[in-house]
DNA sequence: AACATCACG
DNA sequence: ACGTACGTGATGTTT
């Protein structure tokens, strides 16, 4: 370790916020220093870190491993992470183990090709050992790694990114930057290792294994330290039930789900791919011989905003962004519609090059060679709210909306035909999480009694005597407003949403708030609470910071009252669902079954599910999904089973 | 790297 | 008078 350390001058985090302003707004965790001086210069601040006489130490014997093998099984907890050779789970191959159980100190188990299963095997008294805690920097990778070469890992875990989330949903969770925030030392980078990222970066595997020993020693140590600064403030009442029984055992459950993967037709995409580019051919020609403008890219939006409101003049007002250039948003662009042809046919240029670009085309590029199957990445540590996101491909937006759309979600098929797909869920799922939470009798009445809630919304709001008489426009106005209770919509936008008037939005509004009087004052409880403690929290209290709603700015401020409304309806529909999956992989463990869970789309699980198990299955899935939590207000779940996503959705 | 756009819940 | 519905990720263009 160096003994001294720069702090850039501007170390510029989000918006205009340091870390320190971030950390320290409504009692956040406070930066613990280890160094014994600060200087500030031009270049920033020179920390003058106590000597830390590490003691990193290279093992590549039997007998070292076996010497380290004794002290490992020995403790209590472990920290330890993995060196490979690519990022992907699925084809990086182990270069070597790092593990740490002592500050300063660190143990690098090199495993050269030849004999990488051999050496990971031997630790595998460890790695299985039930008593022992394992500790790690994004766990998820590092058990796909080792449970690659036989060795199950075992006990209880401890995501140090995870706690980190926990504690500052919002901030960012790389081991780099916490080492810095917390431990005021800057490890070394592995760009010093393998070069910048980019076309010419290197790979571990040409490495000298006694080069990597320190950086790899280094990151296990920096994990040891990490975890002791989280540890106890995941102790606290709030954290310990949300990191321990939800997001712990749920890095279990997705790492089954992402090794899993999903069977993709990849033929019929490449079939679809040139039915999709004849259109869409065909329409920029249209397009461009409406406008009468050949030369320019109608993928531009810069290019064609100039072609339709200065060219074509389609509107004397034309919006623009806060860049200045025109909008030429699907939002701004269908209200012209009636203005000129042109503008329909660029929407549906638009929406079909979308379809391709991002689906069509991309999605069979990224079936995994080795298992012929897509994979999906999910991310436990992005989204405030609590939700899980997905990516590398991104799985949880599938086009369904259009009858275009809907082809690409029908190449998602059942593993072969011994399966089929089972999709299942959760109906209204925040619309009944704000009932319970905010006790209101009405609507937690017209959930029980099993109605379409849009629809005994509409008989409510509009006093329409039975349910079977509300109107399709009532019904669909209804719709709108219950959901855009959840977001903290403005009357303005309610109208600007549903093409009416502000008065009449304002009139619907008032009448919502006289048939569900303790939802409003939810809302305004959730807004007052956030003031009081800088900070809304879900049913399995999970937090969500808004330093803003104390902003002398009113869009700033206004911002974090939606948010405040909105995160504890998002982040405990996200809680249940976590749940859900935790106890309905426990259930599936248990009844042995061959049925796999494959994906997560925030209120929705989707399963393999091996034809003989379809009864039970069914019994597994709705069982724990209605019942992972009670709230006072049912839980209830739609499923369907398909060849295709498709068809089960 | 930032922006604009659009796919999903 | 202000702006106006939350949460994501991927793509193509522009700087």
């Amino acid at each position: 370790m160096g003994e001294e350390i720069i702090i850039p001058a501007q170390r510029v985090l989000s918006g205009n916020a340091t870390a320190d302003d971030q950390l320290d707004l409504f009692g956040g965790p406070k930066i613990v220093t280890d160094a014994i001086e600060e200087k500030e210069t031009k270049s920033g601040t020179i920390l003058t870190i106590a000597d830390t006489k590490s003691s990193y130490i290279f093992v590549d014997t039997s007998s070292g491993r076996k010497e380290l093998l004794n002290k490992l099984i020995n403790q209590k907890s472990v920290c330890f992470d993995t060196e490979t050779t690519d990022l992907d789970g699925v084809h990086a191959e182990i270069v070597g183990m790092s593990f740490s159980f002592e500050k300063n100190s660190g143990y690098f188990v090199s495993t050269p090709p030849e004999s990488r299963k051999e050496i990971v095997q031997e630790f595998k008294s460890f790695f299985e050992n039930e008593a022992i805690e394992k500790v790690a920097h994004n766990i998820k990778y590092d058990l796909k790694i080792i449970e690659k070469y036989g060795v199950k890992v075992k006990g209880q875990l401890f995501d140090t990114m995870i706690a980190h989330y926990l504690i500052t949903p919002e901030g960012k969770h790389n081991m780099d930057y916490l080492s810095e925030l917390y431990l005021n030392y800057r490890p070394v980078s592995i760009e010093t290792l393998i070069g910048k990222k980019g076309k010419t970066q290197g790979s571990m595997a040409d490495l000298d294994p006694k080069d990597i020993s320190d950086y790899a020693c280094e990151d296990a140590d920096i994990t040891f330290q990490l975890k002791q600064k989280f540890a106890p403030e995941i102790e606290k009442e709030h954290l310990k039930k949300l990191f321990y029984e939800i997001e712990m055992p749920l890095v279990s459950v997705l790492q089954d789900m992402e090794t899993e993967g999903i069977n993709l037709d990849v033929e019929a995409l490449k079939k679809y791919s040139v039915e999709l580019e004849t259109d869409i051919v065909e329409l920029e020609k249209q397009v461009k011989e409406m406008a009468g403008v050949q030369d320019f890219n109608l993928d531009s939006p810069k290019q064609l905003g100039e072609v339709l409101f200065d060219h074509l003049k389609i509107d004397a007002k034309a919006k623009k962004t806060k860049t200045g250039q025109y909008s030429t948003s699907e939002d701004t662009l269908t209200k012209l519609e009636a203005n000129n042809p042109i503008v329909r046919l660029i929407l549906n240029y638009r929406s079909l090059r979308k379809l391709k670009s991002t689906y069509v085309d991309s999605l069979p590029d990224l079936v995994n060679k080795k298992t012929g199957r897509v994979h999906t990445s999910y991310m436990q540590t992005i989204a405030a709210t609590g939700r899980l996101s997905s990516n590398n491909p991104n799985l949880q937006n599938i086009p369904i909306r259009t009858e275009k759309g809907r082809e690409i979600r029908k190449a998602f098929i059942k593993r072969n035909n011994d399966y089929c797909i089972l999709s299942a869920d959760y109906s209204q799922i925040e619309l009944r999480v704000i009932a319970a939470v905010s006790n209101d009798e009405n609507m937690i009445e017209a959930f029980r009694s099993g109605h379409d809630i849009h629809a005994a919304t509409a008989a409510k709001v509009f006093h329409v005597d039975k349910i079977e008489n509300v109107t399709k426009d009532q019904r669909s106005a209804a719709k709108a407003v219950n959901f855009g209770i959840i977001y903290g919509q403005s009357a303005f936008g309610l109208s600007q949403n549903l093409g009416i008037s502000r008065t009449e939005a304002k009139e619907i509004i008032d009448s919502y708030w006289l048939q569900y009087p303790k939802i409003k004052q939810y809302l305004s409880d959730s807004v007052q609470f956030a003031r009081e403690h800088g900070y809304v929290e879900t049913i399995m209290k999970r937090r969500r910071y808004l330093p803003d709603i104390q902003s002398a700015n009113a869009i700033v401020r206004g911002f974090a009252e939606r948010n405040a409304v909105n995160a504890p309806i998002q982040g405990s529909a996200a809680d249940i669902v976590k749940i859900a999956m935790i106890h309905v992989h426990d259930e599936m463990k248990k009844q042995n079954v061959k049925s796999k869970m494959l994906l997560q789309v925030h209120d929705e699980l989707v399963f393999d599910v091996l034809l003989s198990e379809k009864e039970i299955m069914t019994k597994i899935v709705k069982d724990k999904m209605e019942n992972a939590v009670s709230i006072g207000v049912p839980l209830v779940i739609d499923y369907n089973f398909g060849d295709n996503w498709l068809e089960a959705h």
